[in-house]
DNA sequence: GATCGAATGTCAGGTTGTTGACATAGACGA
DNA sequence: TCGTCTATGTCAACAACCTGACATTCGATC
């Protein structure tokens, strides 16, 4: 045997039995399903994800659109660019006071988020069919104290 | 109100209580936590995925550690020949039999791989800590039926 | 009022990852 | 033997996302 000395954090035969390989095959299986559902409605994966925020919390600007999605400025950026020209979202191009410029839907916005939240949420069913019933708020739980443990 | 009428796969306020929302960010935590470990020792979370499969599944193809590591066969590629010019794995330039080259870490990449598993392995423990002790097979089970029933 | 710090928007460059396409190698059945 | 099917490696173009850097704006402090 040449490798895998260094001690794993919990018993397991190899890598494949860690939380994190677990974790990333799941989100990627997450991830290529939102692909699919949402192609049919020409959207991507950031672009929707943007959509369903703002349209729970209209008016936040780039950086807090960039928190709430977990990516950086630079790339909601690019995603609010790609939304306002297909005229799904609207900034002002000029704010009285601070620096931060709001973004809200627009109806066109509103009505596309509709549409591909039915392939979404027919995906999210999926994947919730697949845990035990009593066991998702458990799922739900542990999943946020994963968070405050890696960067709380 | 003006939007999310499409109804959610289960009773929740809002987006941020639905499953694929956790999962995300459950994810985006964990890759944040292994940029940083992983940057300390010059390493990347592909090139350290591909290097970790490698040593369990030795003489494994592109497209094979492809498949192990979630992406595609390009990805793939592009990881192996950053390893290659690292001096980490190799490929044969020419096989007698098919068409795939197995590759092989080299003992520098093996060494390396046990450094950077230092690393890693205490990222993963700060995980398991999170959740309580009892529900960690479960989180387990949980996470893999979720891909099952995403693309099975 | 002047200064410092924090947050924001944005530019530049690079890495990772994707889809689409193509040629090649082997397996299998007609 | 000849297609056909599948898997593989690879090229090209593009999208997503990152780090690093910079100027702007506001609020707090001196």
């Amino acid at each position: 045997m040449s490798s895998s000395k260094a001690t794993p954090p919990h018993p397991a035969a190899d890598v494949t039995e860690h939380v994190g390989y677990r974790l990333k095959r799941a989100h990627s299986a997450l991830r290529g399903a939102l692909d699919a559902a949402l192609r049919e409605h020409g959207m991507s994966v950031p672009q929707y994800s943007c959509l369903e925020v703002l349209a729970l919390r209209p008016g936040l600007s780039n950086a807090e659109l960039a928190r709430a999605t977990f990516v950086t400025r630079q790339s909601m950026n690019l995603v609010l660019r790609g939304l306002q020209e297909a005229g799904l979202a609207t900034r002002p191009d000029v704010v009285d006071h601070g620096r931060a410029r709001p973004v809200r839907l627009t109806d066109a916005g509103e009505r596309r988020l509709r549409s591909a939240q039915e392939s979404v949420y027919a995906v999210e069913a999926r994947m919730v069919a697949g845990v035990p019933a009593g066991r998702l708020a458990a799922l739900l739980e542990d999943l946020d104290a994963i968070v405050d443990a890696l960067d709380g």
